[in-house]
DNA sequence: CAGTGGTCTAGACCACTCT
DNA sequence: GAGTGGTCTAGACCACTGT
């Protein structure tokens, strides 16, 4: 009944498989962002089901933020927009409140085994390598935040072979571009502490100067940990910007 | 053809106007949280739509978070569980990282003209009065974060009849039994900065001691402003968790 | 104009909950 | 077993987009 094949799991509801396999089309980047998906008569006929089921796996993917629909035009992947991206990611807002584009520089990449702590945030066995990342974080020149990074080897082993000086500006839509991975969404805890030597220097501020410490785990669309990241900002430059709903 | 009356907008789509009736309902207590709502077959008939188009308009509230269902038992409203309201609004920490409930006390309530940055954030006018409160967080009875709060006398008039000992200890449902008034959503915004006098002699610490500032304006589903508040907190044991999406 | 998604209908059967 | 929401079908017409 199904020229499509829709391999998962019997059990789920059909517009929960077409969903599942919609998403991977749109991993695989066999749907490409630039054209339409299908239409719904397509689907309808590609899988042998109502137009009402198509709509509800749609309905879903809309709803996690993986499509966008455009009335008479088609539906498209979301290319979340640079902006968007970057407000959802760095909420740190600038004196005046305006937000502003930080700069991302990175200054050292290693491949050694991370700390108890970051291998278990990421689901990796203890004894194994991962790949850290130096990282500063400019606005206007001037240093915002000290980040250091965690990756999973496995997923972002291609990063290894980059010169650091070729790494973009913005991490994940270089992540998405160079490894495939997609970050869909992050936990970040907030903390205030006193700069020790080293975050002092690399701020440029004094020693013992409060500094806000951010600890992001961020998850792909697959609810996978990709990366772990801790950055460390002076606390009397910092504004941090949330919305709860 | 509707025996139900849908009096607004002719020109919204039916599961829409459906959709604002049903708030209606919900709002004015006419649909009790502890009760189920009617079920589909009966708004079919009341409102002489199909299935699909009730659905819908269900779908919709419960994306919005007003409604839940429960297969085989019925849709209900949503009484946010106080640990479930309480982790979305107050998202603090304590130093082992476990999540506790904050005893709230109501120090002073006045009525008094707010700053203008207060009165422009609730859409008052710069002359009206307001409703001030000015309230203590403690966990184990430690003072962990020193608020003040301000409210639209117009729909909160009838918190200037309560004695202030007899407020609850989470705003936010005392809001919605004794004003009728529901916080959807909010928007905060954290800095850092450095106790003076005031903000020392409140949290029981040294003057100039760093502190967390929290600003927050909490919004109803109709997404007007219900109240501006602003916490300080000693930044030494404060903890901030956001989850991005 | 043809083609897209947006809305809506009027049924059907299934899975779950309660008694 | 009766009643609830969960899934699914097979159509219809409308509003918007592009050419």
């Amino acid at each position: 009944m199904n020229s499509g094949k829709l391999a998962h799991d019997e059990r789920l509801p059909l517009y929960q498989r077409l969903r599942d396999e919609m998403v991977e089309k749109i991993t695989t980047g066999e749907w490409r962002p630039d054209q339409p998906i299908p239409t719904e008569a397509e689907l309808t006929k590609t899988y042998g089901m109502a137009v009402g089921t198509v709509r509800k796996a749609v309905d879903v993917l809309v709803a996690e933020g993986l499509l966008e629909r455009n009335q008479g035009r088609g539906t498209f992947i979301r290319r979340p927009s640079f902006d968007a991206s970057l407000f959802r990611f760095f909420r740190h807002l600038t004196s005046e409140g305006g937000r502003k584009i930080p700069e991302g520089r990175v200054l050292a990449r290693t491949l050694e085994s991370p700390p108890e702590y970051v291998a278990a945030a990421l689901g990796l066995s203890a004894k194994g390598k991962a790949i850290r990342l130096e990282r500063l974080r400019l606005i206007d020149g001037h240093i915002v935040l000290a980040e250091e990074i965690w990756l999973p080897k496995s997923r972002f082993a291609a990063l290894l072979d980059i010169p650091i000086e070729d790494f973009d500006n913005l991490l994940y839509p270089f992540y998405e571009t160079r490894c495939g991975q997609v970050v869909a969404s992050a936990k970040e805890t907030l903390t205030v502490d006193s700069a020790d030597a080293e975050v002092a220097r690399r701020l440029g501020i004094a020693e013992g100067k409060p500094v806000v410490v951010i600890e992001r785990l961020a998850l792909g669309f697959d609810r996978k940990p990709l990366e772990w990241r801790r950055s460390h900002g002076a606390a009397d430059t910092f504004r941090y910007q949330v919305d709860i709903c």
